[in-house]
DNA sequence: ATAATGACGTCGG
DNA sequence: TCCGACGCCATTA
């Protein structure tokens, strides 16, 4: 049960985007939203949810660069494995400053 | 048609 | 820095 459903055109544009954020960067959910020009935060966040499964969705993070909802051990893991930057002593919030991607480079 | 929900974001305390 | 309230918007009940 990975692909509940067909995912509508607005989810494969956001599952794409998320496949392209290069190692060690990521973006936030309304950076997406914003970056396609369509939906928002919750759309994406409802895609994510429902389809993520099969992309990089540790390197979509919030805003503020907490973690997703459920899952905070494996993005910690995972940030770690691809020195993306943190912040905090155990790693616990991405530094967005820093981590963020804006689409251009890569 | 109305109300509640959710892998969000911003603001105020 | 942490937490609650509100706004947003498609989906679901």
């Amino acid at each position: 049960m990975t692909a509940q459903g067909d995912p509508p055109p607005f989810a494969e544009r956001v599952l794409d985007v998320v496949e392209r954020i290069p190692r060690g960067k990521v973006m936030s959910y309304g950076d997406i939203a914003e970056y396609l020009g369509e939906g928002g935060p919750r759309q994406v966040g409802r895609v994510m949810s429902q389809w993520g499964g099969g992309v990089p969705w540790w390197r979509v993070v919030h805003a503020d660069g907490t973690p997703v909802p459920g899952h905070e051990r494996t993005c910690y893991d995972r940030w770690r494995a691809e020195r993306t930057p943190v912040r905090g002593e155990d790693g616990e919030r991405v530094d967005m400053r820093k981590a963020r991607w804006d689409g251009d480079t890569g």
